[in-house]
DNA sequence: AGATGAGAGTAGACAATGTCAACATCGTGA
DNA sequence: TCACGATGTTGACATTGTCTACTCTCATCT
């Protein structure tokens, strides 16, 4: 029973807070190897724990994950955010909306495959409502801009508005996601120039969004399933 | 095909195309869980041969996965090629492989995350060859679309226009690439409308496309990596 | 204060898996 | 014919996810 390395220090029975630290770990991991094939028993090894704790927090891996994966959506909303702050053209602030989302990505293409990859959730089990609520708040600074006029007109936020808001968000935001991941992917290169390719792509789209922003209505909508 | 082990008959020692067997097993366990978790024994199994048996033909389970990938590229190109036959508008021709392209990851999900989703190779170890050559030739489908006028004018596939042709994939590619993930993870819907969804979202790209193409261009490469 | 009970951590066990090594079986070319 | 290489088989091993049963700690109730 003797584990204690130190000299006369002794970690307490209780950790105090495993929860976050077996996240935290996670993260780590997860962004050193960049795959989510790591063990919960090399996480509790990590934190110090018998191979077994985590189980207290968490029912199963998988549950493990969404934690991980909710924790991405914050970092990335918050990023989103953050890179909006201190821009006045809505253009602009949907710019660098954009520019931190492919950004977020290529830094952490592992946990953005996770947020996104469909290891969690299919049209089967539902993703844990932690994530569905985290992916919902990322929508919303992205709504706002655009009823700021960010694609050349205002577009109250009204429930008259609400396709062609939600059908302007589906093309933005597949375009975005389409790029980041064959960026990841290494699909569409050079990394080197990452920046000026997504610049390009993401302009384009604008010009293209502001054009036909009318006619884009379709019966849709963005975001976590409404019905539920 | 005699597999049979009815009465008297006995497998023979040899399978014959164990190779073949095993690809296929995995592809029919993809389609049917939609995960890559299954195991190598449960491959064997279903081939009706010992649980090492694969390991004659694949290094490891990253190498059979890698094989299954190449087949998902190779059916996916075919449909995007047989979308064109019969169709005169190159504009047309585009939209088809557009609609083919999303509806091939639509259908597989776990297939197509395999084959996009970096589960292998990422810049550090490239995909395997045998993938690399497969996705180029996906990409030779929509070159050939473009040059012949989908973007509403010829663009000669000349030295001279690989920065617009690349540049016009990328922005089609992405935005393709990003509708069928969403779609396919359920972020987007109602899964009922996808086809009319897609349908707005790939229009509306191809007037914006059309709109810009001569500014597109920057420096860019599309498909695999050409420095290899 | 002392009992107690729930939350948090530990220990041990189990089946399944990926993978290694040693052996068996077959067709084939020297 | 016979040895050999490709293909399959058996057995073994460490690792993993997860179950069950146990222990420790501390706040709360009497």
């Amino acid at each position: 029973m003797t584990k204690d390395i130190s000299t006369t220090e002794q970690r307490p029975y209780h950790h105090g807070d495993l929860h976050r630290a077996i996240v935290e770990a996670a993260l780590d991991v997860l962004s050193e190897s960049q795959s989510t094939e790591f063990s919960l028993r090399e996480l509790a090894r990590r934190a110090g724990v018998s191979h077994n704790a985590p189980y207290k927090h968490f029912a199963d891996k998988r549950e493990l994950l969404a934690a991980v994966s909710a924790v991405g959506f914050e970092l990335l909303a918050k990023r989103m955010a953050d890179a909006t702050k201190e821009l006045d053209s809505p253009r602009e602030r949907l710019a660098a909306i954009a520019r931190a989302y492919v950004c977020g990505g290529v830094n952490n293409p592992a946990l953005y495959r996770l947020m996104f990859g469909g290891y969690l959730g299919g049209q089967d089990n539902g993703r844990p409502a932690i994530e569905r609520t985290a992916a919902y708040s990322m929508k919303a600074v992205v709504v706002e801009a655009i009823c700021d006029g960010a694609l050349g007109r205002l577009i109250p936020n009204t429930a008259a508005n609400t396709r062609t808001i939600d059908g302007a968000i589906l093309i933005f935001w597949s375009q975005m996601h389409g790029l980041t991941l064959l960026l990841v992917d290494s699909l569409v290169g050079p990394s080197g120039k990452i920046e000026e390719l997504s610049e390009g792509v993401l302009q384009g789209m604008l010009d293209g969004l502001s054009n036909c922003i009318p006619e884009i209505p379709v019966g849709v909508w963005v975001g976590p399933p409404p019905a539920e």
